[in-house]
RNA sequence: GGGACGGUAGUUCAACUGGUUAGAGCACUGGCCUGUCACGCCAGAAGUUGCGGGUUCGAGUCCCGUCCGUCCCGCCA
């Protein structure tokens, strides 16, 4: 590099600094060689200026630079001058002015690039995640990156302010048998046993509770080995926390305030507050999700007490078996085409799950059409037609089926239309809060098992119900939910050991499992633990609600592939023989 | 574990019912060009058609298997 060291940011030339001398440092985003003049791009981390080498104002640069390529590193010295009117480049934040050079240095030659670093690149994914430090020079992922880095600055910043104490946790922990599988970590000191990744700091932060730090936070990285969706990545980073002597009202309070701060301070995006609060039984029957975008202005309407004593089987087997019937009325829907009526059922049944996908159409003369109307009695038509509010250009969707399913898939169509057909309110952006969740759900086998993890305390005024009648306990969890999408969860815990027992026993575990398995934190409960409770966000997915992306591999670094690949590194590998032998291992490869 | 879509040059795509030497844009290389900004013009190089097997006189194309990417179900909170 020589003397010479770097004295603008790229996008901080303005008209302001015409006619001052600077040296700039980056990449070579795009050469335009004319033979004479020639204008080079110039990028750095925060932007594009063009800069212009021409032959009589130093013939020796000019020549170096018609020798410059795509993405080699320079460092220039120049004049900033304003171009012509002519030459102004409306598209770029930086074209009214550009820099005349007289002093460059190659720092790097770089092979050509193997796709253009652009905003929209048209490439196939698995070619940015190979060449991904391409991929990362691109617009898009640095401003994501950088909104990340303001988010967790900012979410520092205010537990901070709010007392959190940041206290790290071990990442070498202990396996628990329940909820995700865990990634597992070979002990050399102990030959056949093995240390797990943390799935959440759960355990921990409630011991840092029992132990009396009253408000702990911390950024942590955490680990479950289940198959990746866009919005989940093997390896993921939450805000934990956990606050002592506390009730629902102060947790939320604390939320509030933490992401109402976060988002203005990273992205700027103002929420009124108090948040809405749902109950996730409101939730469930209105927008079929526990995690509803409200902003889409389409309802779900229960309709089976109305099949009850149906003649249309397909609906009354349903109710009979214990199923629900729901219904998506779509009013003005005269744009969805006999055709993408016919392209939905097939997605539900194909990619869903689904029975079917009944639909009534209302034509302009009030006539129904649809290939279901016929089995229904004039009762059920008239029910049908009250609830949905049918009307001439409405159409119906229905789902006959158990009520998880049912829910579920009228929930996507809600999503999808909703979003295609423009039914949203004006609002950017939504945050609120789901409340009042169950406790138990019925497992598979008929048992009952936690909705979302076995530390929840119940509601105070349902603990009589936990001998009488457990599976109506409500839970004190609650959601933060944001556009549609769960950002976070968290609950009062149980700090009562013979709470914590009693809800252990309607799980089903036996004394002697219990005690081996949470032994550990039933004594430190016994050893004078505080009320408590706390929450955990998925700041990657916060991160990409906030950057509007699709996918968490937008706002991660360095992310893994649905099949758990790092294509970057070529992670995960085969280990060497002689670290298998320290770790007491021996590999069972399948069969060929 | 299951379903859907995709895999041809560095990259994005094309190649009819199986039929000459697998083409094109961008990128790349060389040449020309003094105001472009997706610069332009001329020329050139570039291929294990993901991999393996099969059918066939002949396979990018058909069949079987397998690997990889994305989305979804299951799983996961």
């Amino acid at each position: 590099m020589g003397a010479l060291r770097r004295s603008h940011a790229a996008a901080s030339i303005t008209v302001a600094s015409v006619g001052e001398e600077v040296v700039l440092a980056g990449w070579v985003q795009r050469r335009r060689d004319h033979g004479g003049v020639i204008f080079v791009d110039l990028r750095d981390r925060g932007g594009l200026v063009q800069i212009v080498f021409k032959p009589d104002t130093s013939p020796e640069c000019h020549e170096r630079a018609s020798g410059l390529r795509a993405e080699y590193v320079i460092l220039v010295r120049g004049r900033v001058q304003r171009r012509s009117d002519e030459t102004v480049n409306p598209k770029l934040p930086t074209g009214e002015v550009e820099v005349l050079v007289d002093e460059v240095r190659v720092l790097n030659r770089a092979t050509p690039p193997p796709f253009a670093i652009e905003d929209d690149p048209d490439v196939d994914e698995s070619v940015r995640m190979r060449h991904r430090v391409h991929d990362l020079r691109r617009a898009p992922l640095q401003k994501a990156l950088r909104l990340r880095h303001r988010l967790f600055q900012a979410v520092r910043a205010s537990l901070s302010d709010q007392g959190f104490l940041e206290i790290e946790t071990p990442m070498l922990t202990r396996s628990t048998p329940e909820g995700a599988r865990d990634f597992l970590v070979p002990s050399r000191l102990q030959p056949g046993s093995f240390y797990a990744l943390p799935q959440s700091p759960q355990i921990m932060k409630q011991l840092l509770m029992v132990a009396g730090f009253d408000r702990y936070f911390q950024i942590a990285r955490c680990f479950r080995d289940e198959d990746q969706r866009a919005d989940r990545q093997l390896e993921f980073t939450q805000v934990d926390l956990e606050m002592a002597f506390v009730g629902v009202e102060e947790v939320l309070a604390c939320l509030e305030e933490l992401t109402v701060r976060a988002c203005a301070e990273s992205a700027g995006i103002e929420f009124p507050r108090p948040f809405p609060r749902i109950s996730y039984a409101e939730a469930m029957a209105r927008f079929g999700s526990d995690r509803p975008d409200t902003r889409i202005q389409l309802e779900l309407v229960d309709l089976t007490d109305a099949f009850e004593r149906s003649d249309f089987r397909a609906f009354r087997g349903v109710v009979d078996s214990g199923g629900i019937v729901k219904c998506l009325p779509i009013h003005d829907a005269e744009a969805l085409s006999r055709g993408q009526i016919d392209r939905l059922e097939a997605m539900v049944k194909k990619e869903l799950g689904g029975k079917g996908l009944a639909w009534i159409r209302v034509d302009g003369n009030g006539d129904w059409q649809s290939p279901i109307a016929k089995f229904l009695s004039e009762a059920e038509r008239g029910a049908i037609a009250k609830r949905c509010e049918a009307r001439p250009g409405s159409l119906l969707f229905f789902q006959a089926d158990d009520a998880t399913r049912a829910n579920a898939i009228l929930s996507r169509l809600r999503v999808d239309l909703g979003r295609r057909l423009g039914r949203v309110d004006g609002r950017d952006h939504e945050l609120l809060f789901v409340v009042d969740f169950p406790l138990f759900e019925a497992a598979e086998g008929g048992e009952l098992t936690y909705v979302h993890q076995p530390f929840v305390a119940p509601h105070e005024e349902d603990l009589a119900l936990l001998d009488s009648d457990p599976a109506r306990v409500r839970g004190t969890h609650y959601d933060v939910v944001m556009d549609g999408v769960e950002l976070g969860s968290g609950s009062l815990r149980n700090h009562r050991a013979d709470v914590q027992r009693r809800i252990f026993d309607v799980m089903g575990y036996g004394r002697k499992q219990t005690e081996e398995r949470f032994g550990f934190l039933l004594n430190a409960l016994e050893s004078g633990a505080p009320p408590h409770g706390g929450f955990a966000f998925g700041l990657d997915r916060w991160v990409m609600v906030l950057a509007g992306a699709e996918s968490l591999r937008e706002v991660i670094a360095f992310p893994k592939t649905q099949r758990g690949q790092d294509l970057l590194l070529e992670a995960p590998s085969e280990a060497e023989d002689l670290q298998l032998e320290e770790l007491s291992l021996r590999v069972r490869r399948p069969a060929q």
